[in-house]
Parts: structure tokens; C-alpha cells; sequence
DNA sequence: GACGTCATTGTGAGCGCTAACAATTGATGG
DNA sequence: CCATCAATTGTTAGCGCTCACAATGACGTC
């Protein structure tokens, strides 16, 4: 327990044990030119002695900048929304923000509303909101924010400034893929109607299917976790034998699922049915068999995203509605080839 | 786009359309008693009209208040730390407290000190250390800070607040639960040897074999990453058929590693060898068999933690060393026993 | 030697809010 | 009918900092 109980030094107190005046000690922290050598040690020393921290409250009100961002997320535990939420808080603190979070259970537009309420009486200058869902960032469109907002995962149609993994590109990939390793068709598992990301994805396996002039079959959906993948893993499995032989799974997750579900019908990856997931978390390359994916690189999303906060922070952006996309990378492994690569070897 | 570029309107603003005092204002945003029910319609009418929100900073200032609460941590994309962030955050916002936090890469002297720095400046009226690594929670007892800090997931040995959840029972549960399957001896594939957790966990499992009478066989070291566990694999898998038929791996992800070497080597999970991991991440259901683990309450180490820090910000609690454990639960799945259980059945 | 110039330091006025106290009003009761 | 009190509202000072500007002094120039 080293922590003071007793009323904080303030740069009065500084300004007068170092002999100057309080503005002084303001130019000494604030990196000032014109302050003589002797006279910043002076006050170095004065700050040392006392243990002085600038206030940040008092700082805030004088220069009207707190210099803090927020960010509205949801389903944090999972990996990709946690990652970003890394990447973002990395890139922020690189450009002296701090980063308060706001993370949702369930995110509507009661929730969304009360996270933005909530960061405004924190005083956050502009809001990161990871949105996946299509239903959250109508609404963001709609609410009054005395702040900017940048919206990130909820694809390029909306009415705000967003930054997004482009997931139309990445279902191609991986649908592409399984079309090149000379599948006549891939089926999909596709993610929660309500998410965008979901919707790009299957949009992308769709258009990518008609373009090879193949009719896509009618594609199952889940809720992102193992255990829907393992449900609609048990369907997929009743119509291996007849024409299914590749599937396209929105996530990761859900092909572990999947993989289960298989494996216990008797059904061989990649030999029978092979699956491409998407996502790449890092438990994929230990699968059963190792998994090929498709990888978004979330550092670049955060640091992109913050970038273009601040842009418009700053007002050097004009507040139109600027999009960033981010270009994701398949990731290929034994699921869909008949042979297992070395872990360790194979990830970029 | 829907914010104002404007200079925001200020309490004085509201007072003179609704024709009271900005005191009044601050009254009825204070839900003060003492004020008439038509002044109060008057000022909420007057906010509303100009969409008033009240500045944070000046608050602040006034009332010696932050209502910010910092975090530090590190590994947040693993699903320990992000479950525990994000019980956190929300305990922290039931009590209307805003969290800031600060994800570090690495955690050393240096950035810890860098990372409440960075905090003060934000204004935090307290923190919470995600610190596992011993050498972080050294640093911590040193570093001198303006605020009270609580220690999450550092073991109870630190001259600090702490909540834990307690490694050491869970590895009794996990090495008991071995022992009693009829299994003469359990191996164990530790986490690094940095961090208080494995260590205890290591501990928790040498005392049981101890007590019931078993010399402990040399424990094997991990990174907590599936590819670590995979290595380790392989060696035990060399040591099947010579006494080895029990291994307790101290996370789930090194867990999927060894499953995977001994699959790959051709050894059967349970029936030939038996695994126990730690963590019970969502994964671990649907693993290659079904992971028996180690359940940790995340929920509860947020809400107590919590309630710790608010208590010792607000002086309910004398600042002396306040240590609150937490116990874990063993889930018993597959990889214990030769036989499948239904997923979606199995799981508490 | 008077003047301008530059570097350095100090002074005063807020930033927008809350806390403490003062003032006003209306109701109550002897 | 006036003293008394509670309810309601207003007034005045800061909270600790930064900004704009004023003041000071050293130096060089013509």
C-alpha cells in the first residue's frame, strides 16, 4: 500500500517550494520552450520532492480535451471482437488517449443508447463501436451523439464512418479455394442472420459459387458457437454421399463443431468433406485436423480505426462519411488437403 | 452523423431559458429533494430543448471525483483475462463507474509503471492489475501511485489487495479426480514458470500426489499456446506404456496440444491415457475427445474485485491487505472417462 | 545612451461545475 | 397579526489548470 490519503499537491504548492509562479510549473510540464535550464530543474526537483500529477480534471476543463476515447463493444470473450479491442487500445495509448470500454451482453438499441450515455458522462471526445450486429448500427445512425463515431465490423453500408474487414473477399477466398481443389460444389454454415459480418460472408460464398455457374445449395445457419456448428454438423454429415463434399463455415468455432460432428459419423476430413473456416483463431492450427481459414488482421483494423477517430476528432477529415476496408488472408491447412503440415511450420 | 460541432451548452445555458438558477439546474440533475415538481419540468424541459449533457471535467473538478476506475492487463485476447475484463467492466458500470484500461504486451516493471502512469493521467480514483506473472506483482508492492490497487489473479502471497480464485484447490480437484479414477500416478504439463498460477497449480498437484503417497514425476513446462502443448505431447507420448497414463495440463489450450500429439502418436484418449486441462474455455466441449477441466468463476473475481477497490476508494475498508479467494469446479467430460457424453447435455 | 528585440517569467481571467451559505417564500400556530 | 420554521431558490466561492497578455531584464544597434 503505497497510496497518499492526504490532499494532492497542486502546482501552486509546486510552484511556490521551487520559487516561480504556477504558470511556470505549467511550461515545465508541458514541454514549453523558453523556460531557462536552471529554472526547469528548479521545478523538476520541486515535482519530484512532492510527488506531484497534474490534475487531469482541472486540465480537461481548461483545454475542453480529455483526451480519452471509448469504445461500445460486445461478445468480448470471443476472438476476434477481444482482439480489435487489443489492437484499439494499443493504438490509442500510442497517440496519448486513454480508452475507457464499454462492453454489452446483448447489444440493441436500449443497451447501445445507455454505452453511449454512459461514455459521455465520461467525457470520452469519440466512440469506437464494434457493431457487428445490423440492428445496433441502424440505431447508432439514429442516436445524437455530441461526439464522432466510428463503426467497425458492421460492413460498408451504413450511413457513418466505418472501418471493416472485408468479408465479401475473404468468403470468396475460401470458397474459391475449394472450388480450385476441384470440389463441384461448397455448402455454407452460416452465421446469425442479425450480423452483417454473417451476411457479407454468405453474400461472398453465394457470388462466388454463381459466378463458377454452380447453383449454391441451401445453406444452414448457427449462432457462432461449437456447439450450433456441431448441430448443423450432424445435418451436413446425412447428405455426404450425395454431392456434399466441401464446407465454407462462417467461423472457426463453429467448425470445431462441425469437425466433431463429422469425425463421430464416420465422416473423414479432408478425404470425404473438407472444411474452411474463418477467423483463424489460434487454437485452429491444432484442430482435427488443422484448420484452413481465412485470417483478418485486427491490428490493422484498430490501428485504422483510431486513426480515423482522431482524423475527425481533429476535424482534419471533413466529417463525410469515410470507409476503410481491410483486406483478410487465406490461411490453408490440413482440412483441406489430404495431408497434415507440421504445427508450427505451416502459420505465416 | 448526428453530433454537434458547436460549443456545447454549459448549466448557465439551461438555467437562463428554463429562468432559474444554473443551481437549480445542478439540483435537478442531482435529483436533489427540495425542488418543485414544476421548476423540475421547467429545467428537464430546458435540457431536452438544447440537449444538455453535463461536463464531465468541470464535475470532476468540483466534486473531487473521477468516477473512473483504471485496469491493467495483459494476454487479454486469451479467454481468462478477457472474461475477467469484461466482468469487470460491468461490475464496475453497475456501480456507475467508467473503466479505462490498459492491455500491455508484456508485462515487466517498466510498462506496468508506464500503464498506471498512463492511468493516473486519465484520472483513475483506483485499479485493478490483471498481473499473473510474480515479477509484476513485485513491481506493484513498489511502485508508488496516488490510488489504491487490487491485485487479480497474483496469488495471496502479495503485500497488496488481492482476489484469486483458488489454483490450488482446482489442481486438487483436477489430480484428485485422477487419482480416484484408479490411476497410480498423474503427470502435469505446467504453464511458465513466471507466473503465480502455475506455480500453484504445479503445487496444488504435487501436494495431492504427495499426500496420497506418490512420488511426484518430473513436470514438463508450457507456454500456455496449443503449440507448446503439442511439443510436450509428443514427448509424453513417448512415456506411454512406462507408468504414464494420467496427465494434468495446466490450461486448456496446452490441453488441445497434447491431445493432439498423443492422437497423432497413436495413443487413445481416455483409454489409453487421460487428460485434465484448466480454464473451461467454451472450446474445450467439443475437443477431440470432450475436456475434462477445470471450471474458473470470472464472474465473480470481476464482481468482488470490484467491491474491494470501491470499498478501499471510498475508506469502508481500512487499507490493510484484504485477500479474497474464490473457488473453482471440476466439469468432467470425455477425455476421463471412455465414454462420449452428449454435448449441450454435459456442460453446468 | 536611447531604443528595439528577444527570451523569460508573472498576472488575471476564465473553463463549467458543486458546496456552503444567504435569501425568499409560504404555511403554521399562538 | 406577527414570530417561527421548513421548503425552495439564489449567490458566492472556489476546484486546479491553461490561455492571453503584461512585465521584466539582458542584449545589441545606431
Amino acid at each position: 500500500m503505497t497510496h497518499i490519503q492526504l490532499r494532492p499537491p497542486t502546482m501552486a504548492d509546486v510552484a511556490r517550494l521551487a520559487g516561480v509562479s504556477h504558470q511556470t510549473v505549467s511550461r515545465v510540464l508541458g514541454d514549453h520552450p523558453n523556460v531557462r535550464d536552471e529554472t526547469r530543474a528548479k521545478v523538476l526537483h520541486a515535482i519530484e520532492e512532492m510527488g506531484y500529477r497534474r490534475n487531469s480534471s482541472a486540465r480537461a476543463l481548461a483545454t475542453r480535451r480529455t483526451r480519452t476515447l471509448g469504445v461500445v463493444a460486445s461478445n468480448t470473450t470471443l476472438y476476434g471482437p477481444a482482439s480489435t479491442l487489443f489492437a484499439l487500445e494499443e493504438a490509442a495509448r500510442a497517440e496519448g488517449y486513454v480508452v475507457s470500454t464499454v462492453s454489452l451482453r446483448r447489444l440493441t438499441v436500449e443497451t447501445l443508447s445507455e454505452a453511449l450515455a454512459h461514455l459521455s458522462e465520461g467525457g470520452v471526445e469519440g466512440v469506437i463501436a464494434l457493431a457487428p450486429q445490423r440492428s445496433a448500427v441502424e440505431a447508432l445512425a439514429e442516436l445524437r451523439h455530441p461526439f464522432p463515431v466510428v463503426a467497425v465490423g458492421t460492413g460498408s453500408g451504413v450511413e457513418i464512418p466505418s472501418v471493416n474487414v472485408d468479408q465479401h473477399l475473404g468468403a470468396r477466398l475460401a470458397t474459391g479455394h475449394l472450388l480450385a481443389s476441384g470440389h463441384r460444389t461448397v455448402w455454407h454454415l452460416a452465421g446469425p442472420e442479425d450480423w452483417q459480418e454473417a451476411a457479407d460472408r454468405a453474400e461472398g460464398w453465394r457470388s462466388t459459387l454463381e459466378e463458377a455457374g454452380v447453383e449454391p445449395p441451401l445453406p444452414l445457419g448457427g449462432d457462432w458457437s461449437p456447439l450450433s456448428g456441431y448441430r448443423a454438423g450432424q445435418e451436413l454429415a446425412g447428405w455426404v454421399g450425395r454431392g456434399l463434399t466441401a464446407v465454407f463455415v462462417a467461423n472457426d468455432q463453429m467448425a470445431l463443431g462441425v469437425l466433431r460432428a463429422l469425425r463421430e459419423a464416420g465422416v473423414r476430413t479432408p478425404q470425404d468433406v473438407a472444411v474452411v473456416g474463418f477467423d483463424d483463431i489460434p487454437e485452429s492450427e491444432f484442430f482435427a485436423p488443422p484448420l484452413t481459414t481465412v485470417r483478418q488482421d485486427f491490428a490493422t483494423v484498430g490501428k485504422r480505426s483510431i486513426g480515423l477517430l482522431l482524423d475527425l476528432i481533429e476535424g482534419r477529415t471533413p466529417s463525410g462519411t469515410s470507409r476503410i476496408a481491410i483486406e483478410p488472408q487465406l490461411v490453408v491447412r490440413a482440412s483441406t488437403f489430404p495431408y497434415i503440415p507440421q504445427p508450427g511450420a505451416a502459420p505465416g
